[in-house]
DNA sequence: TAGATTGTTAATCGATTAACAATC
DNA sequence: TAGATTGTTAATCGATTAACAATC
């Protein structure tokens, strides 16, 4: 009746192929590509399961598990090469390409998003901007021009957008919700606090600040 | 050596008290929690554990073993009511009061921060906001007025401050950051793409909705 | 009552961890 | 060589799930 949730099959983390990943190692493995895209970013050339562990909060043997599944990426005494650990991650997610994504909601919080590297750094592209505000339409954000709502479908389609971003307020997000999905957008990223109803075969992800500060505040209290 | 880790005992989660949560209980805890809000705005009288199900994509029995745990909360063949759910949770969670935060960065994203609702909801209200760009000092961000960076020690303790939340560039990042660990903030949010090294003591949590586009991704093209 | 949904059990599966040989 | 760190095993613990009696 809700978000269309993710069914993961039992997956086989070793690296013999077809299966899919677990939601765990598949999790896991994209916070370590961001660890990885921001290290070589500072220039690192190695690094250690230990330090994977310092900046992602994994236990350091779990990451080398993870990774041993899919090969021999690290080097004894060494650590593992930034460069082709972020090439092996990228090959395990299949998630080398390029990836675009539309955006709605031309305001602080979209135009933070469009100018940031954020998506930029792995991989997504945010191709076209819209907002239902006729005064902000032919605004540039960075190098895209907002385009009015009526746009989406015919856009979506044109440039192969399969992600769809909501940075509009909670009471504006499930019809834009509904557009996209009528649009034909599979996976919904969702920056307002509303609930979104949508069809199973769209995931909806849910940003939540809030919770997770909820959650680090827990432990800081007890 | 690099970001505070959480570091969880052994926990039951079976009321009796003084045992901390497991870090997957807290975590789901406060995902209901965000849920339970938005169905309250929404009028919501009573819900069950699927329909927790359906929007926070945990399984509905554990949702119902995660509560029993504390208590008898629902009604058979009703459900939980969502008032007293909240409140319930929220005792659980010892998050029932305000807290503080500080708000570093004044740009775009700043500003989507102090004005969304999202913190609001949950308790937490944003007291001060900083930026080190001498031209937006003094400027209003909703009811708030954004003060120089030098200030941040003085209002920390002044404010009761427990949280600090950097919406800052990249490469801003980590003087602010020691900063806000030299005035006692022990927790911090970063918004920025940056890997923050922080003593052990501070919990720092990266916000990565790339990452999470990456793994709802994964499913998606698999 | 009939239908719905909780609370709880029992069984299974995956995550986690310590430990250490292999080896760079 | 000596030190460091991977790759892997084995043992444990917690999460997950199906199933269903209890009961609103």
């Amino acid at each position: 009746m809700a978000s269309g949730d993710v069914i993961p099959q039992s997956a086989r983390a070793d690296g013999t192929g077809q299966d899919r990943l677990s939601l765990g190692v598949a999790a896991r493995l994209s916070r370590y590509l961001q660890v990885l895209t921001q290290a070589k970013k500072m220039g690192k050339e190695t690094i250690s399961s230990q330090e994977l562990s310092d900046y992602t909060h994994v236990n350091s043997t779990q990451i080398r598990r993870d990774l041993s599944g899919f090969g021999k990426f690290g080097k004894r005494g060494v650590g593992y090469n930034v460069d082709s650990l972020v090439s092996q991650i990228r090959k395990i997610l299949r998630t080398a390409g390029q990836h675009n994504i539309a955006l709605f909601g031309a305001g602080h919080l979209g135009k933070a998003i469009a100018s940031s590297d954020i998506f930029a750094d792995h991989g997504f592209r945010v191709v076209a901007i819209f907002d239902s505000d006729p005064a902000k339409i032919g605004e540039k954000v960075g190098t895209v021009t907002v385009r009015p709502a009526e746009d989406l479908k015919h856009v979506v389609s044109e440039e192969d957008i399969v992600v769809g971003v909501l940075a509009v307020p909670g009471a504006a997000a499930q019809p834009i919700a509904d557009q996209l999905v009528e649009a034909g957008v599979k996976i919904i990223f969702n920056y307002s606090e509303a609930l979104l109803q949508v069809p199973p075969e769209v995931t909806v992800h849910t940003s939540s600040p809030a919770v997770d500060l909820l959650y680090a505040l827990y432990f800081y209290l007890t």
